[in-house]
DNA sequence: GTATCTGCAAATTCTTTGCAATGTC
DNA sequence: GACATTGCAAAGAATTTGCAGATAC
């Protein structure tokens, strides 16, 4: 729970930026939460906890944390940006249902040796990847 | 060439919709162009035209192109969404550099196979996939 | 003829930015 | 004390929508 704190602090000393109160706050309910969200949904949250920070600086948190490899920024499909913590959450891609529009994560292995090959073939040089697999969940089926 | 435009106008029938010169013009344009657009592009080619085809009528029409399969829709981790079509285009995923924001198609053949797996595991009913890897390609490295 | 289309301009949605006041190191 | 940061409100970018007149079938 400290991990990303200090990691935040690293990052953010590194680069000549500093450590606030607002940026804790950010911080800590991206943290909170455990699956995706969007920055709507932050300001939300940290608007309930009547901390009063504003929308401007949740975006701008929420991309200095990418930055700074904290976080991860997705498209699943909607318009607006979806985000989840990195820290203690592997990389996983995702099965969305264009029915219901849910989501479901799955892990993968031999996506990581596909993506080798392609990236050996065509001497590219690979730093992450996105997998989304569209179709029915089973519920909607 | 016609094949497009048959498939649309069948489309359109079985939606009760109208084969308009619009929407025959948006098509055209569409099969014109042979790698990916974004909507302004297609605003900007038609405007070219003289057509006075309005930017409302590309945006509706890209979608029913969308939604009759004639036209794929993706992200490639820009804000605004980018296009393709279909027909006559095999599916592939992308590289997509970091650096310099470029694009490169790759074949997928091993994907289609992992994703039957994944999808049988999970009791989902597959329908596409859209597989991007980001990182650095040939030049920028 | 009637229901669908079109263009226009206004509205939305999500995100970014300029600026003056404030706070961190 | 200097420079980064904040909130605010305004600006932007991409896309959508309401409406009145025009048009395909």
């Amino acid at each position: 729970m400290d991990d990303e704190c200090t990691m935040f602090k690293n990052f953010l000393a590194e680069n000549d930026l500093k450590f606030t109160p607002q940026r804790r706050a950010v911080l800590e309910a991206v943290f909170s939460i455990h699956g995706h969200f969007d920055a709507d949904e932050l300001v939300q949250i940290l608007r309930q906890e009547q901390k009063g920070i504003s929308r401007a600086t949740v975006y701008r948190t929420l991309d200095l944390l990418v930055r700074g490899n904290l976080v991860r920024a997705m498209e699943l499909g909607e318009s607006r940006k979806v985000y989840e913590h990195i820290v203690g959450h592997k990389h996983h891609d995702h099965l969305i249902c264009t029915e219901c529009g849910g989501t479901f994560e799955f892990d993968d292995s031999l996506i990581e040796l596909l993506q080798q090959m392609v990236c050996d073939r065509l001497n590219f040089q690979a730093q992450t990847h996105s997998l989304r697999i569209f179709g029915r969940c089973k519920e909607c089926r």
